[in-house]
DNA sequence: AATTATTTGTGCGTATGTATC
DNA sequence: AGATACATACGCACAAATAAT
C-alpha cells in the first residue's frame, strides 16, 4: 500500500514542509486561514488522519492554531531565538556606595545601546552572598557577565561555581581584579601605579615619615600598597610597620571605620602624611582628626584613591589618584560584547590611574 | 457508538491523567518504561489510536519520550517553573546620581533574599530610553516591574507599552509617581507633605521672602512646590512669580544647572530664604552664592530634599527633608513580591517625609 | 546470521460529536 | 436548519527499529 519506494519522507511531513514553505512565500499572516482539513487530503490525496497528523505538529510548533467548527490558522510566528532579550549579568561588591553607581552606569550606557539587558547582583563583598549571586547567574540565561570579586585577596569557596560558567563557554570578565586561580579576562586600574603615583607626589612634597591605611582582603588594597613600598623604596625610606594600618570589609560601620585607636593615634604623631585606601576611609580620617583639633593639609596631608563624588563635595577637596569609572565600566563591556560576537579582544586590560590634585595634601615644612 | 452519555472527558484525556497520576504515585523516575500502546489498549479497551493520542500529547509535554522499537518511557520531569529564576524589572531615570544607588540597594536586600534577580533599566529622564527599557521589559520573562516614571509631569508617549503589561497582568508597581493616566500601584513619599515641611520651617524661623527652585517635569517638583504654596497661604504670605524658578532635565549639565542669571540674581537678592528642589540644586546654588562672596546660612538660608549622602558631605551640612530611600526600596519590593504571590497588599502607599535640620538654615534676624 | 516477537511509526477508512456561521 | 470545520474514536495494514532466540 505504501508506496515510499526510495525512502521517501513521510507524506505527513512533507504536507508539514509543504505548508511551511506556503505560509513563507505567500506571506501569510498571523490570523490568516489556510485550507480546511478535507482541502487539504483532497488536494495530496491522502486521508484526512494524515492531514491531522502535519497539521498537529505544526500547531505544536507554534506554526498554526486551530479553532474548533472554524478551521486553522497562521500563528504567531515570533521568531523566539532573534527575539529574545539579550542579557548580561553584572556582580558587584556594593551597590550604593561609593563609585559603583558610576561604573554600573558605564556599563548600561553600552550594554543598552546594543539590545543587552543587564542583571545586577551584589555580594556585600561575603562570600555566601557571592555564591547565590552566581547560581542565580547559572541558572538564567545569559550572554555574558562582569565580575567585581568578592573579597579577592582571600581565597575563594565558589571558585567551583566559576569553573562551570567557564565550561559552559558563557564570556566572563573581571573588574579590578581577578582571583588568582582563574585565569580570566579583566579590566583593571594599575593599583600598583595608581600606589606609586600617591606615594611619589607626597614624597616630592617632602614628606618623610608617610604612613598608610589599607584594605587587607581586596586585592586592590595589596597593590596599592605594593605601589606604596615601591615609591619608598625608591628614595629608600624605610617602612616602619607601625606606620601601616590595615582594616577589613567587617570593619567598615555605617559612620567609621574599626581602627585600633592607639595604632592610629601613634600613625598621626608619627607621620606628616597618610596615603587613605579610597576616598571613604579619607572622609573618615578627615572627620577623626578634625576631631583631634588638627587640620587637613596643615597638620597632615592625604592622599587617598577613587576621585569619587566624595573628594569634591567635601569641606577639604581630596587629592586623590583617579579611577576611570564610567569608563571603566564602558571598556569592559564593550569588551565583553565583542567576544561575545566572536570578535578578538585584549583579554587583559590594565588602566592607567592619574593624580588629581586638590587641596588635603601640601608641601611638608 | 461513543458511550460520552454525561458529557464525561475524553477517553484519550482520562487517559492521560490516568498515567501522569500513575508516574507521580508509583514515584517512577526518568528512564522508567511504562505499558506498550498495545497493553494500554487492552486495559483500558480503547483502541490503539486514542492510546497514541494521549502519549502522544504527554510527549509533546515532556512527561513522556518514546524510542522507536523498544518503549514509551518517563520523561526528565524537570519542573521548568519552580527551577527557573523569577526575575523583576527596575526602571529609574538614573542610575549613579544621588538616591538611587540607595533605593536599588534597598530592592535588591529583599528581592535578592526572596530568590529573585534584578534587572535594572535606566532611562535618564528620556521618553525613547523609556520606551525601549519597557520593550526589553515586555519581551523578557519578568514576573513585575518597579517603575520610577520618567518626566512624570508631562504627557508620556509609552502609556501604549504600559497598558500591554497591564495587560498581561504583570504586577506594577510606581515609585515617586505615577503617570495620571494610568491607575497603578505605587510607594511614593508625600512631597506635598514634604514641601510644606520645608517651608513651614523656615517660616518658623522667621523668614517672610523665601524663594523656590522647582523642576518642571517631574510631579515631585509639582508637589514639593504645592506644598511650599500651601505652608506660605496659611501664614498669609503672597507668592510672587519673580521668587520662584523652573527647570528641567535638560537644564542640568554636569557642573551646573542652567538658570537665568538675571532670574537667579532678583531672586537671591529679593529673598532671604530658598526652597531647593533637592540636595542637588541645593549645592549648586551654595557654590554660586559662595562664588557672589555670600554666606549660607548667615545671607541666605538653604533647605532641600532627600537628606542624600551630598547633605552630609559637604562644607554646610544640609537642612533637608529626608527620603526614605533603602526603606522606600525594601517597601515597594516587599509589596511587588506579596502581589506576585497573590497576597493582599496596600496599593497606594505615601510614606511621611521627615525634616532633618542641619546648618544650612537659621534664623532670620 | 537469520528468525521472530514486540514495539513504535506511518497511513488509510469510517463514523459520530460538536462548534461555528 | 443545514453546511462546514475541527474533535473524538474505532479498526486495519504495513514499515521500521529493537531485542531475544
Amino acid at each position: 500500500m505504501d508506496k515510499r519506494c526510495e525512502r521517501q519522507k513521510p507524506k505527513y511531513q512533507a504536507l508539514k514542509e509543504y505548508i511551511i514553505e506556503t505560509i513563507e512565500q505567500e506571506g501569510l499572516k498571523t490570523g490568516d486561514k489556510i485550507w480546511s482539513e478535507n482541502e487539504l487530503a483532497k488536494k495530496f490525496m491522502v486521508s484526512r488522519h494524515t492531514v491531522r497528523q502535519a497539521i498537529g505538529e505544526l500547531t505544536n510548533e507554534g506554526w498554526l492554531y486551530k479553532v474548533h467548527g472554524k478551521g486553522t490558522y497562521v500563528g504567531e510566528r515570533i521568531d523566539q531565538k532573534s527575539s529574545k532579550i539579550k542579557t548580561i549579568g553584572v556582580m558587584t561588591t556594593y551597590l550604593d556606595d561609593y563609585i559603583f553607581p558610576s561604573i554600573i552606569l558605564g556599563m548600561d550606557q553600552v550594554l543598552s545601546k546594543a539590545g543587552y539587558n543587564l542583571v545586577l547582583g551584589c555580594t556585600y563583598n561575603h562570600h555566601d552572598k557571592e555564591r547565590v549571586c552566581l547560581e542565580n547567574f547559572i541558572r538564567s540565561d545569559i550572554q555574558g557577565i562582569i565580575i567585581e570579586p568578592t573579597k579577592s585577596a582571600l581565597p575563594n569557596p565558589n571558585l567551583d561555581l566559576y569553573r562551570q560558567i567557564i565550561d559552559k563557554g558563557i564570556p566572563m570578565f573581571f573588574i579590578h581584579g581577578c582571583y588568582q586561580e582563574l585565569d580570566c579576562p579583566y579590566v583593571v586600574v594599575d593599583d600598583t601605579k595608581a600606589g606609586y603615583l600617591a606615594t611619589r607626589y607626597l614624597i616630592d612634597l617632602g614628606h618623610k615619615s608617610i604612613g598608610g591605611i589599607f584594605k587587607i582582603d581586596d586585592i586592590q588594597g595589596h597593590y596599592r600598597f605594593k605601589g606604596f613600598q615601591k615609591a619608598l623604596a625608591e628614595d629608600g625610606i624605610s617602612l616602619k610597620d607601625s606606620n601601616i594600618l590595615w582594616f577589613d570589609t567587617d570593619d567598615i560601620g555605617e559612620e567609621f571605620i574599626k581602627l585600633d585607636h592607639k595604632k592610629f593615634e601613634v600613625l598621626i604623631k608619627s607621620c606628616s602624611a597618610i596615603i587613605c585606601y579610597n576616598d571613604q576611609v579619607a572622609l573618615k580620617i578627615v572627620n577623626a582628626i578634625k576631631s583631634m583639633e588638627m587640620n587637613i593639609p596643615d597638620d597632615i596631608s592625604l592622599v587617598s584613591f577613587d576621585d569619587s563624588q566624595l573628594a569634591v563635595v567635601s569641606e577639604v577637596k581630596l587629592t586623590t589618584v583617579a579611577h576611570p569609572q564610567k569608563k571603566l565600566g564602558r571598556l569592559v563591556a564593550e569588551s565583553l560584547i565583542n567576544k561575545i560576537d566572536g570578535r578578538e579582544v585584549k583579554d587583559k586590560v590594565k588602566m592607567e590611574p592619574e593624580l588629581i590634585v586638590r587641596d588635603s595634601a601640601k608641601e611638608y615644612e
